[in-house]
DNA sequence: TACTGGTGCGCG
DNA sequence: AAAGCGCGCACCAGTA
């Protein structure tokens, strides 16, 4: 039947200074074959994008699609072969033989850093592809070959096409973000640093309002030269004056009373705001009203993004008002109200959860329930089950879900044990823990000798606790991540689907293709930024809430647990 | 001078 | 030292 299938991918591989592009059709049959110079590959992407979307298909995402992205081309779908590849490779679902897990090379350098200095975007000429990933086309062909045999194969393709559909999409966000940019006003910015910590000093002076602060905590010390930012020597000065703190972290130093405490606070705050994301962040990383953090799909073990550079995942909530739409433009705040609370109930199938999940605040429902008192213990009860607690007042009240919530319990409890017997755990759709490490194993092992000593027994013990609470964790945050690809994904589409405002009027462009029309502009876990032209707020905003809902029933079907949105529109990030 | 490990703190 | 998960980054101290 192989000759009647539509085509359905393009496979995209490198041939000297060239490019092949292999169409395949449904059954992954070669159709046709076409062999292009690197300076007319983005014109015939576009063509073949407006003709009939196929799904591209390359080894790295940020090189092929940042190149045809600086040249105005967007696409719709990708298949991104290295991030699929780890998915694949370390799945639960995936058959223990297939060929895609004998792939060499793939694992030894999972990302490439783009260099920093560069300016604009990742190109296809100057990029060094990832070790060991396809890059001539017969080697990409494949390797997408294994990979399509690896989920037709597997215990659920449904799920593993599902996830490596909505991985491949958030490469294609992730460079898309990049391109975009966050809109950010310099001046405002600077306003809050001046107005935090005082003029802007050159030559490394410290800003008069740091200063001060310096000087009321040395006065209190009675030293006036002690340095407040060597950890040793500030803990020696602290002790001197009789603070006898084991640390000098705020959690710890908030709880003593003496008159230097206040000041050492207030001059950690400021410290940090200047050290993290002061003047020097300012130059370094705002051009032309954009701050355009690198973002790492995939990144982080449980699936989340992970960010290089700028500390994009942690820009500090008191900064949010330099997060400014373009005049004539708008910004679409979003962010889910609990969102892992929600994804456990679901994924557990816990109805009783479910049913206190229902409206707006998860918290309240559970005290509705009577399962705690009050909101505080709800979410203390709630993310200690989550994450493990065992002790204080979480650990205590964690046994009182287990009575209410069974099925959400002994989802995550199960998971920490099958993590502390070395055993592995997966997300929803199929993303699987690691092997513990062979140290790990050798350790568990000895410690159950009969020659073993107590001290290694604790170690070991312990070392299976810590792994339990990963595992635990993992499922969930996870599949929350699942989550948010999906819901990502889906606004991307539901976003690129609205007309296009007319460019008649003044008004600047923005977005990855020039035009002017609403984008995404960051994403957080569970928060996105939407930039868009005053005349589509509305509309991005109601693409924001649908998608919320697609990205439920796509990962969840019609099991009844929503995902309300906390979503505002409006000229600043700031947060009510 | 370049590195690694520890500490602390920002985010979810 | 957060009671318990996942990160990135700045800074210092010790070492190579």
């Amino acid at each position: 039947m192989g000759a009647a299938d539509p085509p359905a991918w393009i496979v995209l591989g490198r041939s000297g200074d060239g490019v092949v592009a292999v169409e395949l059709d449904q059954s992954g049959d070669e159709r046709d074959r076409h062999r292009l110079p690197a300076s007319g590959l983005a014109e015939w992407v576009a063509d073949e994008e407006s003709s009939w979307s196929p799904r591209w298909v390359w080894n790295d995402t940020p090189p092929w699609y940042g190149g045809l992205l600086a040249r105005g081309v967007r696409v719709g779908r990708c298949h991104d072969l290295r991030l699929s590849h780890a998915i694949l490779r370390g799945s639960a679902l995936v058959s223990p033989d297939a060929a895609v897990r004998s792939a060499v090379g793939w694992d030894a350098s999972p990302y490439v850093e783009p260099d920093p200095e560069a300016p604009g975007l990742f190109d296809l000429e100057d990029a060094k592809p990832p070790a060991g990933t396809p890059v001539d086309v017969d080697a990409a062909l494949a390797e997408f070959a294994s990979q399509r045999e690896a989920i037709a194969e597997s215990t659920d393709p449904g799920r593993l096409r599902l996830l490596t559909a909505a991985e491949s999409a958030g490469a294609l966000i992730a460079v898309e973000l990049r391109a975009a940019g966050l809109p950010w006003d310099a001046a405002e910015h600077d306003r809050i640093l001046t107005e935090t910590l005082g003029e802007r000093r050159t030559g490394g002076a410290q800003p008069a309002l740091l200063a001060a602060a310096a000087a009321r905590v040395r006065e209190a010390l009675g030293d006036p030269a002690v340095s407040l930012d060597s950890q040793p020597k500030l803990l020696r000065a602290l002790h001197r004056v009789g603070v006898l703190v084991d640390s000098t972290s705020r959690w710890e130093l908030a709880e003593q009373r003496h008159p230097v405490i206040q000041p050492l606070l207030e001059y950690k705050k400021l410290s940090r705001l200047l050290s993290a994301n002061g003047w020097a962040w300012l130059d370094e990383w705002v051009h032309d009203g954009r701050f355009r953090p690198v973002y790492v799909p995939g990144g982080v073990v449980t699936g989340r993004w992970a960010s290089s550079g700028g500390g994009a995942l942690q820009l500090p909530r008191q900064l949010r008002e330099a997060v400014r739409a373009d005049p004539g433009w708008s910004l679409v705040v979003a962010d889910v109200a609990q969102l892992e609370p929600r994804v456990l109930a679901a994924m557990s199938g816990d109805h009783a959860l479910a049913a206190a999940a229902r409206g707006r605040d998860l918290y309240a429902g559970i005290v509705d329930s009577g399962a705690v008192a009050t909101r505080q213990e709800a979410k203390i009860a709630l993310l200690g089950a989550m994450y493990g607690a065992t002790t204080g007042e979480s650990g205590r009240l964690v046994p009182r879900l287990r009575r209410t919530y069974p099925r959400a319990m002994s989802l995550v409890d199960d998971a920490a044990r099958i993590g502390e017997d070395g055993g592995l755990v997966s997300t929803w759709l199929g993303r699987t823990t690691a092997l513990p490490s062979a140290e790990w194993s050798v350790m568990q092992s000895q410690a159950t000798q009969v020659e073993a000593s107590g001290a290694d027994e604790t170690r070991a013990r312990r070392s299976a606790r810590d792994r339990g609470r990963f595992t635990r964790n993992f499922i969930v945050q996870g599949t929350a991540a699942e989550w948010a690809l999906a819901w990502l994904a889906d606004l991307r589409a539901r976003l690129a689907a609205l007309p296009a405002v007319p460019l008649a009027d003044a008004a600047p462009r923005s977005g990855p293709v020039f035009a002017r029309q609403a984008h995404l502009a960051f994403f957080l876990h569970d928060e996105v930024i939407v930039h868009a032209p005053q005349e589509q707020a509305e509309a991005a905003a109601q693409a924001v809430t649908d998608a919320a809902a697609t990205a439920g029933r796509i990962l969840f079907g019609e099991f009844p647990i929503d995902f309300p949105l906390d979503v505002r529109v409006a000229d600043t990030a700031l947060k009510a």
